[in-house]
RNA sequence: GCGGGCGUGGUGGAACUGGUAGACACAAGGGACUUAAAAUCCCUCGGCCCUAGGCUGUACGGGUUCGAGUCCCGUCGCCCGCACCA
């Protein structure tokens, strides 16, 4: 075969079909062997594959073929995320169908993995707008509706009075509507939730059990549950509430800061708010305003706290003599508690800046630890942290978690119109989930509006509630809405005219169970229970972080719901989860400020000169800014497209580069230089293998003899063996690639000095095979031809994983680095097995230990068995 | 604003549970081969000091420890999420 240059886009070809004609990577339910659920995110068909995609596909890929190579039946899947908003803005923008822009994009998509050479089982492939697919997702709603999961309440809108539409959050921007520039109001609409709250409590304990996800998004969902134990006090009003009520539920974690109470706050939607607004002008302006803020937590929070006397006052449960005022504050959520507080600014930040605001009273009732009581107050900074209980009657010296529990005790004691004047709660910053959306694309919810019967669910056998497909969007709002037949159809239970529901499903729900529908994915019910139970839980799961909560907090409810409903049993479908990092890329910039524009890295030119890197515009040769590294977004033009890149250097250059160097959850950097290493590296191993099938042919060397250069090969081939083999096992792309760096170098040693006789060769060909077969997982490619050169008659893709003779691994002696005063001074070398005291009396007799030790004893002689030695003198 | 994370040479990063900081790679510089270029191979490569060698160094400032990139407190910078983006 000798040193023609490696044709990766030949080969690369050649083995995606014989791949494909031999149907390698098809799935079969009813195979004995241990099953491994292997599964990426599934993309959103946008248009076209982007870095960040290949990065997530080519690791899933590596595990997929690390564990098939392993010996399990493995499930790799894929599919489409393909409803969602950005099909109707093309629709608007472009005249075309979402429908059909989906479709082309997915095909697009589909040829763009296809010459990445995953190993994806396609025969189960779906797009989640598949009629086949939805359908399915109507009959599970209908199950969840039965089960009692599903319901119906209002829930605030953001509303654009020009377009007369309904806005997503990030469609509001600064207050107003993206496209019609109108100031955004709050509309209340009867929408569709699922119980997820009834759910609370167990998605927050078996975040215990999920021991193969990251620490950082358990900690995540916990917060984002948000479980805490309160109470509910009840204030009564000293002064009479317009609605009648006599008393003003709040809800507090914080009783023991009861004494530090210096007004009460109301939500602005909160229902005394809406009442006094009704004859006060100044409330209802204010409630107007903060309902332009827009319906996230994050304009709430951000906006400057404000608020309204109402006039209203509340006595202090304690002490009968105070007298509380009421405010309604805009930073009061009614969806959390009661939608009513009492504030203690002293140890609340938001309480704090209000009270600053409105000159309220600021009373210290909790004490640092160390500070003075008669010196001690609070000025910008509320006083969050622990210390004792102070100017709080008969709470006064008590700890935080004390005086809590003494509060609460009197309180539920106390009486106050005709009832205890606090509760015990315990209380979940969850939130059921809104599923409705106003939009054609997306699942129809499959329920009917008849005058008689009222909200009546679709009857099974009429399944699917199909979209229709003659559309139009030259007007906005909802197209459901205004087709003229669409909607009517006959009430399943009276048989009277009806009307369908118009709203459509949240994407998330589709997203909520696509990964059990992969195991049965031409089932006629949602699941075929035995091969979700026996496929399920994916044994690993790869995505972005930014789904660390909703997505998976969702699906790990779908799953409980569909366990309820009797689709699947099991409560976790997530076993593994790995999130990985985001793919950037270097900015460029024509122009300086508002007249500048972003170039794209396609249209430039980087040069070195005097050290500096300096970039111009290939046409024009004008000199552009390179600025920050930023991920690369269509906006800044800093993109890449992987089909370039494939089409230049082959699939498996891009998946090496992609794997190599950065660690997977880090985000990575694209460069071209990285892309030129690892392409280079593409062609060494070619020229290393076509190198060893020279020299060794002559030779019949089978004689796996153990000493000398054979011996130093074979325990290097092992040893990388057993590394690389961890280091896929964790995920540990980077490492395994340095370590097969490594390898080959010692590899090129020993093949350049020459192959000294047969053991020799025996240890080379051992090397050969085994770089080979740990480069399979990320360049398939490349391995299965370097596979094939090697001459052996299987492919590699269905070759098994060597095994790592743990005889060569054993190592006779251990070079302790030996440390004075914990700065390295020198090395010892010793038997491995050396007992402690061997070692102590080896290094006290090393020269340079000696001379600092001048003839004394060491203070201290700190030896740690196979790590280190460190002497303090 | 709240919750979560990250920060190591010119660059990407390595360093298992507190134990030799900078493995491996990229870039750069020097050399070999070549008519030349590409490719390939070899050498150097955190900073400072005069070498042997030493000092210093993991965003910044403190602390715990025989020993800190790793643990604790504070500061700065960047990133992700905040429930109708996917």
């Amino acid at each position: 075969m000798a040193t023609e240059r490696y044709n990766a886009r030949e080969v690369e070809a050649r083995w995606q079909k014989i791949w494909n004609d031999k149907d390698v990577f098809v799935t079969v339910n009813d195979d004995p062997r241990d099953k491994y659920y292997v599964l990426e995110m599934f993309p959103y068909p946008s248009g076209r594959i982007h870095m960040g995609h290949v990065r997530n596909y080519a690791m899933g890929d590596v595990v997929a073929r690390f564990k098939r190579a392993r010996g399990f039946n493995v499930l790799h899947p894929m599919g489409w995320d393909a409803f969602g908003m950005p099909a109707e803005n093309a629709a608007m923008q472009n005249k075309v169908h979402p429908k059909d822009w989906t479709y082309e994009n997915i095909a697009t998509m589909r040829d763009q993995l296809k010459i990445m050479g995953l190993s994806l089982d396609w025969s189960r492939e779906f797009a989640t707008c598949d009629v086949g697919y939805y359908t399915q997702q109507q009959r599970l709603f209908l199950k969840f509706l039965e089960a009692g999961l599903v319901y119906r309440k209002n829930a605030k809108v953001n509303w654009d009075p020009v377009d007369m539409t309904v806005l997503a959050n990030e469609q509001v921007i600064d207050g107003r509507g993206w496209r019609s520039g109108a100031l955004v109001e709050q509309r209340e609409l009867t929408q569709w939730f699922f119980k997820i709250s009834d759910y609370s409590e167990d998605l927050l304990d078996a975040i215990e059990t999920l021991d193969r996800w990251p620490d950082k998004v358990r900690l995540m969902q916990k917060n984002w549950i948000g479980r805490s134990e309160g109470l509910r006090v009840r204030f009564e009003f000293a002064t009479p509430a317009p609605t009648g009520d006599k008393t003003l539920e709040i809800f507090t974690t914080r009783p023991d800061t009861l004494f530090g109470a210096s007004f009460m706050g109301l939500s602005p939607d909160h229902p005394i708010s809406v009442k006094l607004a009704e004859d006060n002008a100044e409330l209802k302006a204010f409630i107007d305003e903060c309902r332009r803020v827009g319906t996230s937590e994050e304009a709430i929070e951000k906006a400057e706290k404000k608020g309204i006397n109402t006039g209203l006052r509340v006595k202090h449960p304690l002490d009968s003599s105070i007298e509380l005022p009421v405010y309604v504050a805009n930073f009061i959520l009614m969806d959390y508690g009661t939608g009513a507080i009492f504030a203690c600014p002293a140890h609340d930040q938001r309480d704090l800046d209000f009270a600053r605001k409105y000159d309220l009273p600021v009373r210290p009732v909790v004490l640092p630890k160390g500070a003075d009581a008669a010196a001690f107050s609070v000025d910008d900074e509320a006083f969050t942290d622990d210390g004792t209980i102070f100017n709080s009657d008969f709470l006064d010296g008590l700890s935080i978690a004390d005086a809590k529990e003494a509060v609460k005790k009197k309180l539920e004691d106390m009486n106050v119109d005709g009832a205890p004047q606090a509760e015990r709660q315990v209380n979940y910053r969850l939130r059921d989930w809104g599923i409705s959306r106003q939009r054609y694309w997306g699942c129809p919810i499959p329920v009917i509006h008849c005058d008689d019967c009222g909200v009546v669910p679709e009857k099974d056998e009429n399944l699917p509630v199909e979209l229709p497909h003659d559309i139009n969007f030259d007007k906005p709002g909802n197209p459901l809405d205004r087709h003229p037949t669409w909607r009517d159809t006959t009430c399943p239970k009276c048989g009277k005219p009806a009307k369908r529901e118009t709203d459509t499903m949240d994407t998330f729900v589709d997203s909520s169970w696509y990964f059990a529908r992969f195991t049965a994915p031409d089932c006629d019910q949602p699941t075929d229970p035995d091969a979700a139970n026996g496929w399920l839980p994916v044994d690993q799961y790869i995505g972005g972080i930014e789904h660390a909560i909703l997505h998976l907090l969702y699906s790990r409810f779908f799953t409980r719901a569909m366990q309820k409903v009797g689709a699947l049993d099991l409560q976790e479908p997530f076993k593994g989860l790995f999130t990985q990092g985001m793919v950037t890329h270097e900015t460029y910039r024509q122009g300086e400020g508002a007249n500048g524009r972003w170039v794209s890295p396609a249209e430039i030119r980087i040069e070195e000169v005097d050290g500096n890197r300096h970039a111009t515009l290939l046409d024009s040769g004008e000199e552009v800014t390179i600025g920050s590294i930023e991920k690369m977004s269509k906006s800044k033009k800093n993109t890449v497209d992987p089909t370039d890149i494939i089409d230049t250097y082959g699939a498996d250059t891009a998946r090496w580069f992609m794997l190599s160097d950065s660690p997977p959850e880090r985000d990575v950097i694209w460069t071209e230089d990285g892309v030129q290493g690892a392409w280079r590296f593409v062609q060494r191993v070619w020229r290393l293998i076509g190198e060893i099938t020279d020299k060794s042919e002559l030779r019949g060397g089978s004689a796996p003899e153990t000493d000398g250069k054979a011996l130093d090969l074979r325990r290097a081939s092992h040893k990388t063996l057993a590394a690389v083999s961890s280091d896929l096992e964790g995920l540990g792309f980077n490492r395994a690639v340095a370590r097969i760096y490594e390898f080959v170098n010692a590899i090129s040693k020993a093949v350049n000095d020459g192959i000294e006789d047969d053991a020799h060769e025996y240890a080379v060909r051992e090397a050969a095979n085994f770089l080979v077969q740990m480069i399979a997982p990320m360049m398939p490619h490349l391995a299965e031809e370097c596979w094939s050169a090697l001459g052996h008659d299987n492919i590699i893709s269905e070759a098994k994983w060597p095994s790592v003779d743990e005889a060569l691994l054993v190592e006779d002696s251990i070079t302790y680095p030996i440390q004075i005063n914990g700065k390295r001074r020198g090395e010892l070398e010793i038997a491995k097995d050396a007992s402690k005291e061997e070692v102590e009396a080896a290094t006290l007799a090393l020269d340079f230990v000696r001379k600092a030790l001048e003839g004394a004893q060491p203070k201290k002689l700190i030896v740690v068995p196979q790590r280190i030695v460190n002497v303090v003198v």
